[in-house]
DNA sequence: GCAAAAGTGTTGTGATTACACCCATGT
DNA sequence: ACATGGGTGTAATCACAACACTTTTGC
């Protein structure tokens, strides 16, 4: 059935989708590619799958040798799709399993600060197109991330531990690029049943704090 | 960067689940395998990715192998998840793309018929072990399934070209396992758009003829 | 007391369900 | 005529959004 010389083995990577939310923007994680193809041009952060490793453990290590040993723990990380078409890359055939990690805006903000060849661009209006099908698989990810808001608690993997509902409604309006109606949305978070009230308020607000909201259970 | 010798190269499959629902009842086309490991168990068809073609290719050509040439053109294909667990298959590493494709039950049958490896199993209650994580893979499928009926057309690749909004209520029913209320099954079916009246009628019926529907556009 | 933002009450609308009923057809 | 399933009308419920409003805080 299985023979070498009909059917030859591929390459199989992994390509990371890091995103997070900054000032009210959807920002993604990007490398600049030093050597051809693509040379210049801006990439997902990826790597080879190890012949011992599985797919998630593959890419949880990416994410802690991008972002930091600490937040490759508890960050939200989670099978794209994979793509495979033959001429993705044209040093050879490889088939990528893309994945996306989400990060609070600090915590990615720090990793990104300590090294020089890790960049942070915004996932909407951004001119520059990536190397491989990387414009792809970033569109396929946004999407992805549009879909699953509504269902599933995926926002809180963009917030801190504590966080009013203003940051969560700045968290929607960045990915969904809609402005939202405030008492309408946080009577919808409350009533999802995935947030609950700390009893702690915001400090060193200008006005009136807000109350500081968490992820229950 | 890629040196083979540190990053040897992965065996890439595609599995599929080719399902239908016959009488009422939700069914997937198995293999049962002749050799080892897992000889005599139930599997999903599959094959290995060849180095000139693409993932969604391969699929449709596995497809086509199993169910025969015409049925692979318009059948409902969709990539589901990539499985990749260093140990799913005791012989070697592999990685496995997992798709799903849908047909008609009349189609399905026909195909299935003329072959003697060939075997439709019902997926709710089923109770003999699948070879390899195959089991996972048909639950990932049948939640998919669930989960896009809401949302997509996809009930409509399982119809043949015409149809009653009872057959397509069987459908749903079949897919679920949740009793829904005829009124109101009719008329969200119809506002979503999706399908349209023909003005013709069931023939050979025991009493009143229902009106037959097509997919729209 | 004022500005600014947090938070609530009220109403309206659209989607969906449940139930009852009428309609059309073959025997 | 009647049994059977197709198809429709109506009312109740729910989710959600829009808007106006009150409350709370720092200056």
């Amino acid at each position: 059935m299985y023979h070498p010389m009909i059917h030859p083995p591929l390459a199989v990577t992994v390509d990371l989708v890091l995103m997070a939310v900054m000032e009210g923007h959807l920002a993604v994680l990007l490398q600049r590619r030093e050597t051809e193809p693509f040379a210049g041009h801006l990439a997902l952060p990826g790597g080879f799958v190890r012949v011992d490793e599985g797919l998630d453990e593959a890419a949880r290590r990416i994410l802690r040798d991008k972002a930091g040993f600490a937040m490759g723990e508890d960050a939200w990380l989670e099978q794209l799709y994979t793509f495979g078409a033959p001429d993705r890359d044209p040093r050879m055939r490889t088939v990528s399993v893309a994945y996306f990690a989400l990060l609070p805006s600090a915590q990615l903000a720090q990793a990104v600060g300590s090294r020089d060849d890790l960049d942070l661009e915004p996932v909407v209006g951004h001119p520059e197109p990536l190397a491989f099908d990387h414009t792809q698989i970033l569109a396929t990810a946004h999407d992805r991330l549009k879909a699953k808001l509504d269902y599933t608690p995926i926002a809180l993997a963009l917030l801190p531990d504590m966080f009013t509902l203003r940051d969560l409604q700045i968290v929607h309006e960045a990915i969904t690029g809609i402005n939202l109606n405030k008492p309408a949305f946080r009577r919808r978070m409350i009533d999802t049943g995935w947030i609950e009230a700390t009893g702690l308020r915001e400090t060193e607000t200008a006005f009136r704090p807000a109350e500081l909201y968490r992820q229950k259970s």
